[in-house]
RNA sequence: GGUCCCGUAGCUCAGUUGGAUAGAGCGACAGCCUUCUAAGCUGUUGGUCGCAGGUUCGAGUCCUGCCGGGGCCGCCA
């Protein structure tokens, strides 16, 4: 049960049935009625814009439209008053009734509560990590791999269909080097004393890769030419880094359904040529010279003919080069070639996660895609900001010479999968995250993963210990839901059950916004009504969650933390952190 | 030079996508354990929402221009 759903239609309802006044509306105005909980709770419980939105067309002053629009709500059934406010707010009380049936609800269908049907099945593709085959995942890559994660379950949970991809650099010039570098390593593995030259990949995580080459080639890769040596090379090592980054990733519990290749792009078929073609037939593609860029005026730079894309007619700033000098095709005109795949799979809402060095490529991408969809599928990128190491609030030191990186895999087992991912949500993806590896393993309040999992943990054990002290009690869902509910009738029980109310509704809007760091907030803000209510009952005894006087008020209150339970185990399923049973 | 992101309490950050008197946590100060996990809670303190205009019933939120911090800027991915 969806209260906020629920009022935007009696408010829609009530507008609607003005018309027969002659008032003038239109859809436009009515899609921009809102029904939200204000902000001060002497607002009443949900307050709507309806009137202030809708008096410009009507030709009537707010307030005046408002009092027309009272009038009719006040007769809807659960309306228990109608104020006009301010500027022509019409601020809603509703009857005592409702709270226990958006309770009962939240109760009877469990994790369910929050789902909602927002996205009414649309297919959208959600693209993050793609992290290059050419080693382990770092620590820079953890945040985008949760966001990503995170936003995929919340879209789920909004009602839409949701694919998960990765995509797999795997043609351009670093996997050449990568194979190289493999090879070099596998001439090691033959016992040659190597020394590896400037621009190869250093790192002792292609070792492996070179004892793999000798146990399946011997030693026959040394006497064939390098054009039949390097793809195999190559293939293996790019093999063994997927093999890595997917064990790095289920570490973080992210799980992809789609690995994209784009070498397939080329091979066997030319889908990038096919993409520039398509292009190029509407007129978007030109031989020309690019400008030479203000910032990075050095003496390297030389005009040159180019092949370009025409990006500046759909927003860009200049236009974009599509093919390199040596005749192979850019990064972008790969990319492109991509998106067009996605968009000819039925993906017409496209999500990417990008960290925020790529900021710059943002603008040309969704003119690509625009472009070559002919306007029918729309790119939202999302760029994931930095984050800096602190331990104990030192700085953890990331020298910049290869093979000296914190890995994802280091952080994950230092301070474990659910703080990582909860402290890479607690922050809006647009924002750089200090994340200090000590304070996160703090067990205290000031660790809002703690904080989260303790209220989840003590909402079980308060309903342990119920079963404990009154053996008979039935905690089934139905016998919780048919708890005389109307007795939760103490502030701080109503306040949680107004917060349990706003769940789907936030839910929807985050999902909207693509924000998932709202589900975090959520929760801790949850958290802390619960934390609130359980130390009341140590001044106020009767307001104890167990009272083995009073079996009544006691299932009630089990149903308010069953509700409670709920929506937190379902809320850190979307932020994919357990919802743990105690705190050990 | 262009472009993107950020600027809110001493610190770290939210701000329901334009709503009413801007909120949390930390810090500081004062309290709460014979009791369902004190690993917690309550109260007090704290603001020129970077600056200046504009849009309108109404701006922390949208637009323009500045200031400050960061990212990126043809043949890297």
């Amino acid at each position: 049960m969806n209260i906020f759903a629920l009022f935007t239609q009696h408010v829609r309802t009530a507008v609607a049935s003005l018309a027969s006044e002659g008032i003038v509306l239109s859809e436009a105005a009515l899609d921009r009625i809102v029904v939200e909980a204000p902000r001060d709770p002497t607002h009443g419980d949900l307050a709507t814009n309806a009137a202030m939105v809708l008096s410009k067309e009507a030709g009537l002053k707010p307030r005046d439209l408002a009092e027309k629009i009272a009038t009719r709500l006040a007769a809807v059934a659960d309306v228990a008053r109608v104020d006009i406010a301010g500027p022509g707010f019409i601020n809603l009380t509703v009857k005592a009734s409702v709270w226990p049936r958006v309770l009962k609800s939240a109760v009877e269908t469990g994790e369910a509560f929050g789902r909602a049907t927002l996205g009414k099945g649309t297919k959208v593709n959600v693209e993050y990590v793609s992290a290059n085959p050419t080693g382990p995942m770092h620590v820079g890559h953890c945040r985008g791999a949760v966001f990503g994660d995170a936003l995929a379950n919340l879209l789920d949970a909004a009602g839409f269909d949701v694919t998960r991809e990765y995509y797999i650099n795997d043609a351009g010039a670093q996997v050449q080097i990568l194979g190289r570098s493999a090879h070099l390593r596998y001439r090691e593995a033959l016992g040659e004393t190597i020394s590896i030259p400037e621009g190869l990949y250093p790192g002792d995580y292609l070792k492996p890769v070179g004892e793999a080459l000798k146990a399946r080639h011997g030693d026959r890769l040394m006497h064939v030419p390098e054009a039949e040596w390097l793809p195999i090379c190559r293939d293996a090592a790019i093999a063994a880094m997927m093999d890595e980054i997917r064990g790095d990733l289920a570490a973080l519990n992210v799980r992809h359904a789609v690995f994209f290749s784009e070498r397939s792009l080329q091979v066997p078929v030319d889908k990038v040529r096919a993409a520039i073609e398509s292009l190029r037939a509407d007129g978007q593609i030109y031989e020309g010279v690019l400008e030479r860029p203000k910032g990075a005026d050095d003496d390297e730079w030389e005009e040159r003919e180019q092949t370009l894309f025409r990006s500046t007619a759909f927003g860009d700033d200049v236009d974009r080069p599509l093919m390199k000098s040596d005749g192979t095709y850019t990064y972008f005109a790969s990319d492109i070639a991509y998106h067009k795949d996605k968009a000819d799979r039925g993906f017409l809402e496209q999500i990417d996660v990008w960290g925020a060095d790529h900021g710059g490529y943002v603008k040309r991408m969704q003119a690509a895609l625009k472009a070559i969809s002919g306007g029918r599928a729309a790119l939202d990128v999302k760029l994931v900001q930095l984050v800096r190491l602190f331990r104990d609030g030192e700085p953890v030191r990331m020298s910049k010479r290869s093979g000296d990186f914190v890995t994802l895999r280091e952080v994950v087992d230092e301070v474990g999968r659910d703080a990582v991912r909860f402290m890479m949500l607690y922050r809006k993806n647009d924002a750089t995250l200090d994340f200090d590896l000590a304070k996160v393993r703090e067990q205290s309040k000031d660790n809002p993963v703690f904080y989260v999992q303790y209220a989840h943990a003590r909402g079980r054990s308060i309903l342990r210990n119920a079963m404990a002290a009154m053996a008979d009690l039935d905690l089934s869902a139905p016998a919780l839901a048919a708890a005389p509910l109307y007795r939760l009738d103490d502030p701080g029980e109503l306040a949680i059950v107004q917060r349990l109310a706003q769940y789907p509704r936030l839910i929807e809007a985050a999902a909207q916004a693509h924000e998932p760091h709202r589900v975090a907030f959520y929760l801790y803000e949850l958290a802390s009504d619960l934390h609130s209510q359980w130390n009341r009952g140590k001044d106020s005894p009767h307001l104890r969650f167990i009272m083995e006087n009073d079996r009544q008020i006691t299932t009630a209150r089990l149903a308010l933390v069953q509700g409670i339970v709920t929506v937190l185990r379902s809320g850190l399923a979307i932020l994919g952190v357990e919802a743990v049973e105690e705190m050990r």
